[in-house]
DNA sequence: TAATAGTTGACTATTTTGCTAGGTTAAGTA
DNA sequence: TACTTAACCTAGCAAAATAGTCAACTATTA
C-alpha cells in the first residue's frame, strides 16, 4: 500500500460525492469546483473508481455520479487501491533465492506495515468520516492503542 | 508521512548497515552489491542520512559508513523522514478559510493516518528487526490489535 | 606517495503526476 | 428533431519525483 497525493485526491472526491449525492447525482464539474481538482484529472480517477464498481455514472442533463453502495459500505482502503497502480511486489516476489538474504527482512517489515495500514483504512468508511467531525479525538485514542500495540510488540507475553 | 520506494530503499540500506557494521565500517559499494541498489543512488540517500545525524562516514582505506547511534536507538520513522521530502502540507496549511469547507475532513483523516503510521514506525528500531525474524508473527499480533482499535473507533465506550 | 573511499555536483533517463484539449455517446429537454 | 448536458474516451504534455551515471575532488591510511 502506497500513500501518495493521488489517493488523497480520490478520497477527497469520494467524500464530496458521498456528502452531496444523497438526493441526486453530482457532476464532476461541481466536485472539481468545490475541491479545486482539475476536471479531467477527476475524470481519470472516476474512470478507475467506476471500473472498480464503486461509483456509477448517469448521463445526460441532471446526470452525474452516484455511489453504487452505501457510504458505510465503502472504505478508504479500497478507494486508494482503486486509483493506485498495484505496485510491483518488491523484487523478490516470494522467490526461493530470497530467504537466505538479509534483504528479505526489510521486505517482511514492509509487508507487515502495509498490512497494518490497509487494516486501519479498511476499518474506516466514508460514512464514518461524514458522521463524526472529531477526527482529532479519534486519532488521539488510536494513538493510545498504537502505543499499546508497540508495547506488546516489544515485550511479548 | 508518505510511503514510497525511496523510503524502503533507505530502510533496506540501513538494515544492511546495522547488520554488517558491527566490526568495521561498511562501504556503500558492498551495500549496493548486496541489496542491488545503485551506488550513486545510495550515495544520495546516505548524504541525507548523514545530514540527519544517523550515520557517519569514515574516509580512507578500511573506511565506509557506520551508525552514529546504537541500532536500538534508530527507528524506522526517522530513516524515512530523513530521505523523504517534507511534503507540502495539503493546500489548507491550517488556514482559517478551510474549516468551513467539507474538504478539510479529508485533511484531518490524512493527518490522523499519518500520525498513526509515524507512531507505528517510531516503535520499531533497526535492532528490533535484526533480532527477530518472525515478522509475520508480529504482524499477525498487530493485526489483531488494529482490529481492536477499529472496534473502539466504531463503538466508543 | 599511492590506494582507498567518502564527498560533491552536474547531468540523464524513466515514470508518475496533474492537467489540457479534443472528441464521442447517451439521455434528457425544447 | 435539434439542442443541451454531462458522462466517457483518447492523446498528449509539462513538471516533478525516481533512479541512476559520470567525473572530479578530498581526506585518510598503508
Amino acid at each position: 500500500m502506497r500513500l501518495t497525493t493521488k489517493g488523497r485526491y480520490a478520497v477527497t472526491a469520494m467524500l464530496d460525492l458521498a456528502f452531496h449525492s444523497q438526493i441526486k447525482p453530482v457532476t464532476l464539474t461541481d466536485i472539481a469546483a468545490r475541491q479545486t481538482i482539475s476536471l479531467s484529472y477527476l475524470e481519470q480517477l472516476f474512470a478507475r473508481l467506476r471500473r472498480a464498481g464503486m461509483v456509477k455514472g448517469v448521463r445526460g442533463p441532471g446526470g452525474g455520479y452516484k455511489l453504487c453502495r452505501k457510504a458505510s459500505d465503502i472504505n478508504i482502503s479500497e478507494v486508494i487501491a482503486a486509483v493506485d497502480e498495484p505496485l510491483d511486489s518488491t523484487k523478490c516476489g516470494g522467490e526461493a533465492n530470497c530467504q537466505k538474504d538479509k534483504a528479505c527482512l526489510t521486505h517482511n517489515l514492509w509487508m507487515g506495515l502495509s498490512e497494518q495500514i490497509r487494516n486501519y483504512l479498511e476499518g474506516i468508511s466514508l460514512a464514518d468520516l461524514l458522521e463524526k467531525n472529531q477526527v482529532q479525538e479519534i486519532a488521539q485514542r488510536q494513538h493510545h492503542d498504537a502505543q499499546q500495540a508497540i508495547e506488546i510488540y516489544r515485550h511479548p507475553e
